[in-house]
DNA sequence: ACATTGTTGTTTATTTATAACAAAATTTAG
DNA sequence: CTAAATTTTGTTATAAATAAACAACAATGT
C-alpha cells in the first residue's frame, strides 16, 4: 500500500495531473481505495485532491510546450484549419506537417472522400484512424511531448514521395517573410516537404507573425500562400505576401 | 441550416454515434443550435437522441472491427500486460507489435526509465507521447480502423534495427502451437519484427487460443514464450509450450 | 486481531438538457 | 428600397441526468 502511495506521488509530480480513473486502472484497485490513498496524501500535503484526481502540491515543473500550445488560440487555429480544408480538394494527396493547427485541419479532413495524407505526427495520423482518409505515416523517432517524427527515416520517405499540396505549420513568420523552425532539423523536414509538393501552404495564427524563430526554411514567396486569420493585419506583414484571409470581405493583403 | 443538419445526419450514419460538443466545434454554433437541431431530427425520425449527443435511428453499419476489439477482454489485457510489463528491464530496446493488448502494455510502460520502444502502431505511438520513453516509429501506410502500419517502408526500418525484447499482439495461436495472423502482410511484418528481436513473446489473452487464423507466423517453440491468462488452460495448449501465467501458484503449463 | 480493500447506498458536485427571452439574420409586404 | 414579420441563433437562468465523493459495513489477507 505505501508503495502504491509513493508511486502515486510520483506519477503526480510527473504529470502535474493524474485521473483516479487512470490510478485505477494502472494499480488495479477500486476507486475508493485510491479515493482513500489520496485523501492520505492530502492530509500529508504532498498532494492536493480536484474533482476526478489529485493535483501535485508544489506544480515546481511547468507546464510542458506541447499542453500550453494545444490550449492557446484554439477559435484561431480551428477558423484557420476550416479555411485551410477549402483549398483542398478530394481524391487529392496532400502533406500534413506536424503541429496543433494542421491537427486541426486534419480534423476537418476525417469525412473526405479518396484523400491521402502523408504525415509526420502521430497524433494527427491517430487521429485519422478512424476516417475515411489514407494515411501514409513518415515514421522515425518520435519527439516528446509533441507527437513530431524526425531523424533520417522521416527523411527518406519524404524524399520519395510526391503531392499535390503540403501544408506547414510554422513557429513564427517574421516581417521579411521568412519562414523559420525552431530547430536545424525542423527546418530541414520543412524543407524536404516543400520540396515534395506542387504548391505549399504555411498555416499560422496572429501569433507566429513578426517572430523571428532559430532556423530559417524559406521564403514565403517561394510558397503558394499563407492562411492566417485577420488579427496578422494588425502586424506588420511583408507587402507581397500571398495571403489567403479567412474572412470574405478582406480579400488578399 | 438545412445544409447543417443533413451534414449531422450524415455524420451520424458514417459514425453511428456524434457527441454535441463534437458538433458544436465541427460547424462553430451554439450548444443550444445544435440540440435544435438534434430535437428537430428526432421529431423526424432520422436519429434517436442520448444524453450529450445522437446515434443512428437504423444502426445499419455494425461496429468496426477495433471498436469491438478494444472493448473485449479488458480485464485480461490489463493483467497480461501489467505480466509482460514486469518482463522488460529500464534501460532495454523493445518492439510493439500493433494491437489492443500491445497497446495495455504501452500504457502500463509510460514512466519506464531509459525505455525505448519500436513500434507499428499509431495508437500506440500516440500513447507514448506524453512519457518518458523514447519512441521510434516505423513509419508506412495506415491500416483504417487498427492503426497499424504495414508497407515496404514498415518492412525497411525493421530490416534495419536490433532489439532486446519483441511482445507480439497475435491474432491466434492454434493448438498445435502455430501463431497465424489475418493477412499474409501482417505476418510478415511479425516475422521480420522476430527476427530483429533477441527475444519474443506473444500476448494472448483465451479467446486467440484455439482459432486458427489464415497467415502462418511461427512456432511457439521458436519464441521465448507466451503470456495469456489462466482461461487458456481450459483450452488445448500443446505440452511443450512455453507459457509465462499470470496467476503465481500456476507456473509453467 | 488488525490493517487493507471492495461493495453498497447516500450525498454532493458537475455536466447536460430545457425553457424563456433577446439579438441577428432572413424573408415578405407595402 | 425600406420596414414589419418571421426565422434562426445565442444568452441566461433553471431543471434534470450523470458522475464523483463519501460513509458504513463486509470480506480478505497478514
Amino acid at each position: 500500500m505505501n508503495d502504491r502511495r509513493e508511486h502515486i506521488v510520483e506519477l503526480i509530480q510527473k504529470h502535474d495531473k493524474v485521473y483516479i480513473a487512470d490510478l485505477t486502472n494502472h494499480f488495479q484497485v477500486s476507486t475508493m481505495t485510491v479515493r482513500r490513498d489520496l485523501s492520505s496524501l492530502e492530509k500529508e500535503g504532498k498532494i492536493i485532491r480536484i474533482h476526478g484526481g489529485a493535483v501535485a502540491a508544489q506544480p515546481l515543473r511547468h507546464e510542458t510546450a506541447y499542453q500550453v500550445k494545444e490550449n492557446v488560440n484554439v477559435v484561431e487555429k480551428k477558423a484557420i484549419a476550416q479555411e485551410a480544408a477549402s483549398l483542398i480538394a478530394d481524391h487529392s494527396t496532400i502533406i500534413l506537417d506536424s503541429g496543433t493547427t494542421t491537427l486541426e485541419l486534419a480534423r476537418c479532413l476525417k469525412d473526405r472522400e479518396g484523400l491521402s495524407v502523408v504525415t509526420n505526427d502521430v497524433l494527427i495520423a491517430a487521429e485519422l484512424v478512424n476516417s475515411s482518409v489514407d494515411v501514409i505515416v513518415t515514421g522515425g523517432e518520435l519527439q516528446h511531448e509533441v507527437g513530431a517524427m524526425f531523424g533520417s527515416h522521416t527523411e527518406r520517405l519524404l524524399q520519395s514521395i510526391y503531392v499535390d499540396q503540403c501544408f506547414l505549420g510554422v513557429h513564427s513568420v517574421d516581417t521579411a517573410g521568412q519562414v523559420r523552425a525552431p530547430s536545424i532539423e525542423k527546418a530541414k523536414i520543412k524543407r524536404l516537404m516543400i520540396d515534395s509538393a506542387n504548391e505549399t501552404w504555411v498555416l499560422a495564427d496572429y501569433s507566429k507573425i513578426g517572430h523571428k524563430a532559430f532556423a530559417h526554411v524559406c521564403h514565403l514567396e517561394e510558397l503558394v500562400g499563407i492562411v492566417t486569420d485577420e488579427q496578422s493585419h494588425a502586424r506588420h506583414l511583408h507587402d507581397n505576401m500571398v495571403v489567403a484571409k479567412m474572412q470574405e470581405e478582406g480579400g488578399d493583403l
